[in-house]
DNA sequence: TAGGCAACTGCGAAACCTTCGCAATTAGCA
DNA sequence: TGCTAATTGCGAAGGTTTCGCAGTTGCCTA
């Protein structure tokens, strides 16, 4: 893993805090900016939480993180390369599932064809009631 | 328009501010609470905050009005009879679109054979970009 | 290999947004 | 008309995100 190569690449100083930054959000999918906090103090206890928000920021500019919004208010972040699925909000029980992106194609196919607007499916969540919520209910 | 009429049925007082909490709502179409607060001090300068939050909340309890995410971090409340279409909310320039939701059937039925989830579109915003930015991009 | 500049970090404080408790007010019932 | 509980206003608290500043440190250059 020549992570710091990438680093370098986007012009960008290679410290621990920021590859530690990195390959938390790559290992926990979906976190939220304390989550990585949380991760990343694992092996460097005394990182900031401003650094991890700086950080995550910066990565964000050069593509190498995302973020979605899965809920509430607050942002999750995703390495960018595994941005493959869309995201399933149960709001009965708060589970996030996955989907592929293959099953919104029609609906993104819809949405330029009719309206010449570019979709990316998975920067917010698809919110709604999951199987098991909905037996629950009945 | 017996607004009075469907406060009382649901149970609610019909206070002066609640009546224009909700009259802002239908007014400006997905309104943040700040925005609502705006508005309503336009006929009732002295409202609090805080009443716009309750009663928003309380509105939504009883199904009047709901909200929905269209960005970054907060809300957006709309009145519940209007909620008949999705938001396309452009990333580049911010702007919010509208789209029926009549174009997203296929994809939520997709969703709800493959993975038994009930999709709620209009709960979170669809991202992407819009055609006027597209072209501009280029 | 040493030196210097700019990027980066840590820290604390500030700026949000939202929720809460409490006392005073007020709507709606009898 | 009076009572009671819902609702309001206010201030404060809680949480998240941003910011400024001084000190540190990566990386380029000589």
């Amino acid at each position: 893993m020549a992570e710091q190569h990438e680093l370098r690449e986007k012009g960008l100083r290679l410290t621990p805090q920021r590859e530690l930054v990195l390959a938390a959000v790559r290992e926990l999918d979906h976190a939220t900016p304390e989550e990585v906090a949380e991760r990343v103090r694992q092996t460097h206890p005394g990182i900031n939480l401003s650094t991890v928000y700086r950080n995550l920021e910066t990565l964000e500019n050069v593509g190498l993180v995302q973020h979605t919004h899965l809920g509430h208010g607050g942002a999750s972040y995703h390495a960018a390369e595994e941005l493959t699925h869309l995201h399933l909000v149960c709001g009965a029980c708060g589970l996030v599932g996955d989907a592929p992106i293959e099953v919104a194609a029609n609906f993104v196919n819809a949405l330029a064809d009719d309206y010449g607007f570019k979709t990316d499916v998975t920067h917010f969540a698809v919110y709604g009631t999951c199987a098991a919520c909905s037996a629950a209910e009945l």
